[in-house]
Order: structure tokens, then sequence, then C-alpha cells
DNA sequence: ACGATATTTCTAGGATGATCGAAATATGGA
DNA sequence: TCCATATTTCGATCATCCTAGAAATATCGT
């Protein structure tokens, strides 16, 4: 399940570094060292999120770099939400009004 | 971690049912023959949920019924949407855009 | 107080997961 | 070809999780 690829904190970060780096993504040894872990460590986590089908994977000379897919993080995110409002839409209403300060497409809307 | 909560099949299932079964909720007995598992197996997943805060139980007569708690569940969706999202408003838009016509205030906006 | 119902807690076995040292694989430069 | 760099795969250990049987707890009706 995607959402338990993202249920472990070193996993999580991991992916946050990632979209963080969009749209240029990082090599896994960067990835290991930003987050102070081992890179054979680091190379399973990466390797379950990538099954998980939230990253990819694209060897650049030495080193493999790696992406965030943010379209299926969106996908798995609406799942879970779809999924646990099911079929009420006043339960995911407040959802969009906090989500619009935060990536409304028009007012930044700060303080 | 919420997450961990939800990144589990029955655990996931069980909350479903009860968001779907808002705001009655659902005696722990009948949870468990919903979803066909013995009764101290889901009382643990119940347990993990409710440690989770996305759960809260309140004794009626013999029963224990259970209740999602909505408002943590938001809060736990923005914190993963927003948290990977961080700074991006670009990456989080389309995402409002997918749950509009499911959770729109306004159109419903089918087919 | 007693028995029946509803649920939890205790306990343990089996499975899965996280971590990491060591060895293996792939790439580029001399 | 040989060595250095970057990363993965292998193997083992330790912890955690899922599951469920059995016992314990709480509530209600009589």
């Amino acid at each position: 399940m995607a959402l338990g690829a993202l249920a472990q904190s070193t996993r999580l970060e991991a992916f946050r570094l990632l979209a963080a780096h969009e749209p240029d993504g990082l090599p896994a040894g960067a990835i290991a060292d930003a987050l102070a872990v081992p890179q054979n460590t680091m190379s399973s986590h990466l390797a379950i999120l990538a099954r998980a089908g939230l990253i990819r994977s694209r060897r650049h000379s030495r080193s493999i770099v790696y992406r965030a897919d943010l379209a299926r993080f969106q996908q798995v995110a609406l799942f879970l939400i779809k999924d646990c409002c099911g079929g009420r839409p006043e339960l995911c209403t407040p959802l969009i009004a906090d989500l619009q300060p935060c990536c409304g497409p028009k007012e930044p809307a700060d303080v």
C-alpha cells in the first residue's frame, strides 16, 4: 500500500526532501547524507517508495537520481480523502478551505 | 504516527466504515462483524486508531460505540499534503481541483 | 446475586519490517 | 585494464505488528 510507504519517518522525510527538490531530483547518496542514514539503509527505503510508485530513478552517469512523482502523491492523497469522506461533501469541504491558504491559486492570504 | 494507523487495510476499512456511519457511530461488535474479524482482533485495531486520535469511544449501555473523529482526520490529511508540498503551491493546486467535484461547496458538477 | 451479553486485556506464535556490515554491480577516468 | 566512486543486493539481527485463543471486566435483566 502506498500509504504504508509514507507511514515511516525516514521514508516520509526522504519523500519530502525529494518533493522540495523537484524537478531536479537528488542522487541517492545525497539523500542518505542529508538524512544521516547509511546508504544501504536508504537504498531499501528508496526501493520501497519506488515500488509504491511515489518516486522514480534515473541513472545520471555514476549517480542514480531520484525524483518525487507528485502526480502519484496527489493520487494517493485523493484516494485517502475521497475514500474516507465517501459521499459526504460536508466533511471534506473544510479540508479544501484549509488547503486554500497554502495552495490556493489566487490570494496568498498570509496572516 | 497517525498515518501508520491508517496504513493497514483492516484499520482503514474500519475507519471508512465509521466515517460512513457519522454521526451515529457503530458499536465495536458491529464493526468486527461487518469486516468479518474476531472481536478481540478488532479491539486491538480500534485501540490503535483511538490512540492515534482518529476515533473516539463512548459506552452506551452494554455496547461501546465508536465514532470517527473527522476533524482529526482532516488534520492528518492536511499535514500530509502541506508537508509534502512545502512551499510549492503549483503542486497542490491540482489536488484542490480534483477535490472540488467530490466535496465542492457549490456546484455538484457531476458528468 | 446470578447468568447472559459486549468488549477488553493478557499472552503467545508467526510474519513482516528496519537496520546495517559486507560483498557485489555499474560507471567513469587514467 | 585497473582503480575509485556510487549504489544496490545479500545476509543476519532485533524490534514491531498482526492475529486470535483464553481469561478478565463491565453492564443489563431477572
